[in-house]
DNA sequence: CAGTGAGCGAGCTTCCGCTTGACTT
């Protein structure tokens, strides 16, 4: 019997008996292959080898065992061959299918196969699942590689835009661009909040000195018949949104807390209901990463991680699940302990079964609940877990019984008083008071409350006195209160994933990865923990909503959701459906994608149409010249900018850790107003100029200030590579400033020699004509002599004396010629002295093999032609995006940005710095 | 976002969902 986790297989093979070898997959074996660079050779060449998926020939897969299951593989080859029947019992949903799926395709059994499914690890459900088998389902697995090619499409035709228009290394995706967009659609909304103020009257009320309690709080809520205005009763944008309140400013509330105080208030209504609250559903993914979160301060990773560990040693059930259902004996279990613990009269009197139904559920496993027949009390299992484990079991434990117990009862009171003021106003104070007369299972657990929304906790009780209407009451104290309304909270990891699951967006084994891979792409940053939208976000979200709005349409994973399940029920092809998405037509009732010409086409006039400045510029408010002011996504960080005339404008960096919902024009004109920030290295004894030193686009660099008014540019100059920014001194900047240095006079043409630093290091200049040099040294050091003697030598072409090669491989079988491997600008490379090839992820410079060398070569030499098409084909782009889009802004810097060209121009710049600094160390 | 003078062999980045162990410190 396989199945999917190792622990699962220790379990059932307890149950099973020696007839049995249990064994497990650890999750899928195979899939598509990552990259091009994993595609074996056989399929090199083809176009679709970038994306695993030959979409021309009805997008069959390229499946893959994965480079880390090879040894799970071996192992399940190697025990098939001692046994004479398979049972594929992995999971019963899509994923699980697929995977029994893989192992069929992979292993090739020669015994007969059966296909079987339990959704909860007890005997009697093992034995029944075994006794019934069923068929693969084709079906079912033809919608999970659906949904696989689906992401694979998504994923790595969208991100490459990103690249070209945005930054190198983004991403996009179904699952992560939805969750970013959720968390900046809040920022947005934080943005464009605006806070109203409103004031009330706050009271304390006596009853009289036979009443319990004498004293009780109430707040007024009407005025001659109006109802106050509250926080709800405002829009977003700070108005009401409708007129028939009563809005009170603080000189009214002022006025008329000064007029009641010797009112005469009565009661002049009271109202009693019943207070039922039934249990919470046992956990289930991501409601234990939220309470885990609210209670214990969990992050989503840290939740699944302890989980995890309770899970493999036994302690709880299987922690990624969707579903909050409990076996039979989960039920008896927790409905024993509930009695013991708290008596017959606090037991749900039914047992008590959860179907609250989760989108998209598929619902392979049990709620999270602790393991075993009869639950052991974390009392019990304190000596053996750490910390983590023991709260995280507790967590679970409570929540196990408190589902099985008793509803909480109790009675919920709502008090009017009303007097008239000294101005002749009626008004009304309200006062409301819950009394639990039974706590049921509010005894075992209650659900903790986001602070920041603001929620009551299920067993807050607030009491107040018996009273009877008409009764006469005082107000002793009576003060007005002011209030702001709030803009709503930011995501915590916790609501993300509520607002992720409730959208069907993700599945539990996701939940935590989603979160961190939003944060490492840079999208969402942690201040506390708040998630933090990044501006790049708001670039990348602004542009996927224009070009590729149905892709982040909230409900697309639901629609496609649809569209799997007609796949399944075997009403769709895969195929068809696949085509029409991506190759656009028909696709069926969602083909909202097909209208558009499908996704290919989308992409590819995307890269076209996308203005990239225009996607990296977020305008954000006008100044008070009517100027806009913009946030700039730039490749070395987000800036604020405003243009000031025609060809110039004014920018400012902006902090890293200013979120944007505080950018504000305050803060925008203190940014502009202060320099670009620098470490003050003191002044120049010759000019007094103040000296600073910056890291700039180019590095770390040395600049002065000039004073205010003076003409010219400050003098700047880079840092030696022996020198950093936190410790370069005053001299060492005044060495730089200085440069270039006058070397002397060449003899022959009458012109100066100087000595300075460059982009490709130390050099020598005459006029038009350079020279390098070996240190950076020499460029305080070398005499005119010696600079005519390089002048003498013609200049040095290509790699400087030729390097040895790391490696010498012997001679081409074919062509007779040496192999070598060099190390280049890009890494190591082999070389026969004619083509280059680089050394490919796998393989290595000690490794490499002759066979490997060669075939390495013929690749590179079979692509070569394409090398001129691509170049000349990125050049035309540039230029015709650069002129037709920079008629109007004539600044150098707009043309930098304004196209994709320029940017792989400069970033190719970047990294040949970065690679000629990694030689020199 | 500081502004300077070569010449040259490109390739990779990226998706979502299923699951642990093999590493090092």
């Amino acid at each position: 019997m396989i199945v999917e986790s190792p622990a699962k297989a220790r379990k059932i093979a307890s149950y099973l008996g020696s007839n049995f070898v249990v064994e497990s997959s650890r999750g899928h074996i195979r899939d598509l292959p990552s990259g091009a660079a994993d595609v074996p050779a056989k399929y090199k060449g083809q176009p679709w080898a970038r994306l695993g998926v030959d979409v021309d020939n009805d997008f069959e897969p390229l499946y893959l065992v994965t480079p880390d299951k090879k040894a799970t593989v071996t192992e399940l080859k190697d025990a098939l061959k001692e046994v004479d029947e398979l049972y594929l019992a992995t999971d019963g949903d899509r994923e699980g299918e697929a995977i029994a799926w893989h192992l069929m395709e992979t292993l090739k059994p020669k015994v007969p196969v059966r296909r079987m499914v339990f959704h909860e690890i007890t005997e009697s459900a093992i034995q029944s699942a075994a006794a019934n088998p069923r068929e693969l389902d084709r079906d079912l697995v033809d919608a999970q590689e659906t949904r696989r090619i689906l992401d694979r499409l998504y994923g790595y035709e969208v991100s490459p835009v990103l690249w070209k228009k945005v930054m190198p290394k983004l991403s996009a995706g179904r699952v992560q661009s939805v969750a970013t967009r959720i968390v900046v659609e809040r920022e947005r909304e934080r943005i464009k909040f605006v806070p109203a103020e409103y004031w009330d009257i706050s009271a304390t009320m006596d009853a009289g000195p036979d009443a319990e309690p004498r004293r009780f709080g109430a707040r007024l809520v009407s005025v001659d018949g109006a109802k106050l205005a509250t926080g709800r009763d405002f829009g977003p944008d700070g108005r009401l949104k409708n007129d028939d309140v009563r809005l009170l400013n603080e000189a009214e509330a002022r006025r008329l807390a000064t007029g009641l105080t010797d009112a005469r208030l009565s009661v002049s209504s009271v109202e009693e209901k019943p207070y039922t609250r039934k249990p919470y559903a046992p956990f289930m993914t991501s409601t234990l990463q939220q309470e885990a979160s609210r209670k214990l301060r969990f992050s989503a990773d840290r939740t699944m991680r302890t989980a995890q560990r309770l899970y493999e040693n036994g302690y709880i059930t299987y922690m990624r699940t969707d579903s909050t259902t409990l076996s039979e004996t989960a039920i008896t279990a927790a409905r024993n302990q509930a009695r013991d613990l708290y008596g017959d009269e606090y037991l749900s009197p039914q047992p008590r079964q959860y179907n609250r139904k989760v989108k998209n559920a598929q619902e392979a496993h049990e709620a999270i609940r602790p393991a075993g027949e009869s639950f052991r009390t974390p009392g019990q299992v304190a000596a053996e877990l750490d910390t983590d484990g023991y709260k995280l079991y507790e967590l679970i434990w409570q929540r196990t019984i408190a589902s099985q117990m008793a509803d909480a009862k109790g009675t919920t009171l709502s008090v009017r008083i009303t007097g008239t003021s000294a101005d002749g106003e009626e008004c009304t104070f309200a006062a409301s008071g819950r009394t639990i007369t039974f706590a049921g299972f509010l005894k075992a657990y209650v659900e903790a409350v986001d602070s920041e929304a603001g929620g009551v906790a299920d067993d807050a009780e607030s009491r107040l006195p018996r009273l009877a209407q008409y009764q006469a009451v005082t107000a002793p104290e009576l003060s007005p209160d002011g209030h702001s309304t709030n803009p709503p909270p930011r995501y915590t990891e916790a609501s993300l994933v509520k607002a992720l699951e409730e959208l069907g967006i993700g599945r539990p084994s996701t939940y935590a990865s989603i979160i961190s891979t939003v944060q490492d792409r840079g999208y969402v940053w942690k201040k506390g923990s708040a998630l933090v939208p990044s501006w790049v976000a708001f670039a990348v979200v602004g542009l996927m909503e224009k070009h590729f709005g149905r892709l982040v349409d909230y409900d697309f994973t639901a629609a496609l959701e649809d569209e799997l399940d007609r796949i399944a029920e075997g009403r769709q092809q895969r195929t068809k459906w696949l085509s029409g998405f991506y190759f656009g037509g028909e696709v069926g009732p969602d083909d909202s994608i097909g209208r558009a010409g499908g996704l290919k086409k989308l992409v590819g006039s995307s890269v076209e149409e996308i203005d990239a400045r225009e996607v990296n510029s977020i305008p954000m408010f006008t100044d008070d010249d009517g100027r806009t002011v913009y946030v700039r996504v730039g490749r070395y960080g987000p800036y604020l900018e405003r243009p000031l005339s025609d060809s110039e404008s004014q920018r400012a960096n902006l902090p890293d850790d200013l979120p944007p919902d505080e950018l504000d024009i305050q803060i925008a004109e203190k940014l502009f107003a202060t320099p670009m920030e620098g470490r003050s290295l003191g002044t120049d004894p010759e000019t007094g100029h103040e000296v600073l030193a910056k890291e700039g686009r180019f590095g770390p660099y040395v600049t002065e200030v000039l004073p205010e008014g003076s003409k010219g540019k400050p003098r700047t100059g880079s840092l030696l590579k022996s020198m950093s920014l936190d410790t370069v001194t005053i001299d060492d900047a005044l060495k730089l400033l200085a440069l270039p240095r006058v070397v002397g006079t060449d003899p022959e043409s009458g012109t100066e020699i100087t000595a300075q630093n460059g982009r490709f290091g130390p050099y020598l200049k005459r006029g038009s004509d350079s020279r390098s040099l070996d240190t950076e040294e020499q460029i305080f050091t070398v005499t005119l002599e010696e600079a005519l003697k390089l002048y003498a030598q013609p200049k040095q072409r290509g790699r400087r004396a030729a390097a040895a090669p790391l490696r010498e491989l012997g001679d081409d079988p074919d062509s007779g010629k040496p192999l070598v491997i060099k190390d280049g600008r890009f890494g190591p490379y082999v070389t026969d002295g004619e083509t280059n090839a680089s050394l490919r992820k796998g393989d290595s410079v000690e490794e490499l093999t002759i066979d490997r060398a060669v075939e390495l070569i013929a690749e590179r030499r079979a692509k070569a032609p394409a090398k001129k098409k691509t170049a000349s084909k990125s050049k035309s782009t540039a230029s015709k995006s650069t002129s037709s889009k920079t008629t109007a802004s004539k600044s150098s810097s707009s043309k930098s940005s304004s196209s994709n060209g320029s940017k792989t121009t400069k970033s190719g710049t970047t990294r040949k710095r970065t690679t000629s600094s990694s030689k020199q160390s």
